[in-house]
DNA sequence: CATACAACCCGCCAAA
DNA sequence: GTTTTGGCGGGTTGTA
């Protein structure tokens, strides 16, 4: 896993179990409430932990301290902002994700991103990817394994600046549709890593025999994959994606299941065919080859992709189908 | 799980 | 006027 201080002993599986739940919820409440003022007492209430013993265990289990998470979140949702809402002004920008004063702003996103918030409002981040890249590079040095990733990952990433031609083609012939769905409470197991990664295969495979066993994949309950993050903007190695299963109220969270409410709204949506390899650039594709000419603004909910009440992957190819769903307004 | 302390970071003023 | 940098005191955080 991430790198750790080795003084830090990592909890043994059943225990861990609940702290990943307890994290999750605290990663929840400090996304939900960036404006607000999240500091570790705060925090710590929010886990049902005394402070001191929730900032171990936040460490050990994710390799950050909950400052410096909250410190990423916000900038993070600035750095989107700046790049979605062109007319309102930085320091604005600064305040709505939670900073105290436009100084701090300046210089942590800096010192997060490399460029101040001014540059990268006039689209000169492209250092970042190159950044996120070899972060990238390195997370996959120290494991083998993903060398594949590595590939596919690095490929994406220049595709998406390099080849605007071949999108616009295809956006002619992309069919999307605007739909409003309402919330669904649903209950989620999270993955935190990188998009593409084969280990979000698997978390679907332990998520749905667990909601079957638990009924619930019964041809009533909604099915979702949720997108936390925007690739283009977190650290590489600390996207989230939850997959859910909606669940009525008197569902309790269990050990590593947590609940959550996804926000509904409008969305533009696309059916989608393929592996999980390909989803990527079909979200890509949405984003950036139909979003701009669509008379609409990306909102900032998260991103869903709906399942339908079953899944079906086709053991042979690993394809399997489903709908991107992008958040949504109009200009 | 508590205390205690140094380092760090935030928030503020001034100014480029 | 807005954004960015520099400098500084006091509070918060990270860790022994």
């Amino acid at each position: 896993m991430e790198s750790q201080p080795a003084s830090y002993q990592v909890p043994t599986e059943p225990r861990k179990m609940g702290y990943v739940a307890s994290i999750n919820r605290v990663i929840d409440y400090i996304d939900a409430n960036l404006s607000e003022s999240l500091d570790l007492q705060k925090l710590a209430q929010v886990a049902h932990f005394s402070p001191w013993h929730f900032h171990r265990i936040f460490l050990a289990l994710t390799g950050e301290t909950l400052a410096d998470c909250v410190r990423r979140r916000r900038l993070e949702k600035a750095a989107r902002s700046l790049l979605m809402v062109p007319a309102v002004t930085a320091k604005s920008v600064a305040f709505d994700a939670g900073f105290g004063s436009a100084e701090v702003f300046v210089r942590t996103f800096k010192a997060h991103f490399g460029v101040t918030p001014g540059r990268w409002r006039l689209g000169a981040n492209s250092g970042w990817a190159d950044q996120r890249r070899s972060h990238l590079r390195n997370l996959h040095q120290q494991d083998r394994r993903h060398d594949q990733l590595i590939r596919t990952a690095v490929v994406h990433d220049g595709s998406m600046r390099l080849n605007p031609s071949r999108s616009d083609e295809r956006a002619a012939s992309m069919d999307v549709a605007l739909k409003t769905m309402s919330d669904v409470r649903v209950a989620y197991m999270r993955y935190t890593g990188t998009y593409g990664d084969p280990k979000i295969t698997r978390m679907w495979q332990r998520f749905a025999s667990l909601a079957a066993r638990n009924g619930l994949i019964d041809g009533k309950h909604m099915i979702l994959g949720v997108s936390r993050d925007d690739p283009d903007i977190a650290l590489a190695g600390r996207c989230g994606y939850d997959a859910c299963v909606e669940v009525d109220r008197s569902f309790k969270p269990a050990g590593e299941i947590g609940v959550q409410v996804v926000r509904g709204g409008l969305f533009g949506c696309t059916p989608f065919r393929g592996t999980a390899k390909d989803i990527y650039e079909a979200w890509l594709q949405l984003f950036s080859g139909w979003l701009p000419d669509s008379g609409f603004q990306p909102d900032d909910r998260l991103a869903i992709e709906t399942y339908g009440t079953g899944i079906e992957v086709d053991p042979e190819t690993g394809r399997f189908a489903c709908e991107l769903c992008l958040p949504i307004r109009p200009l």
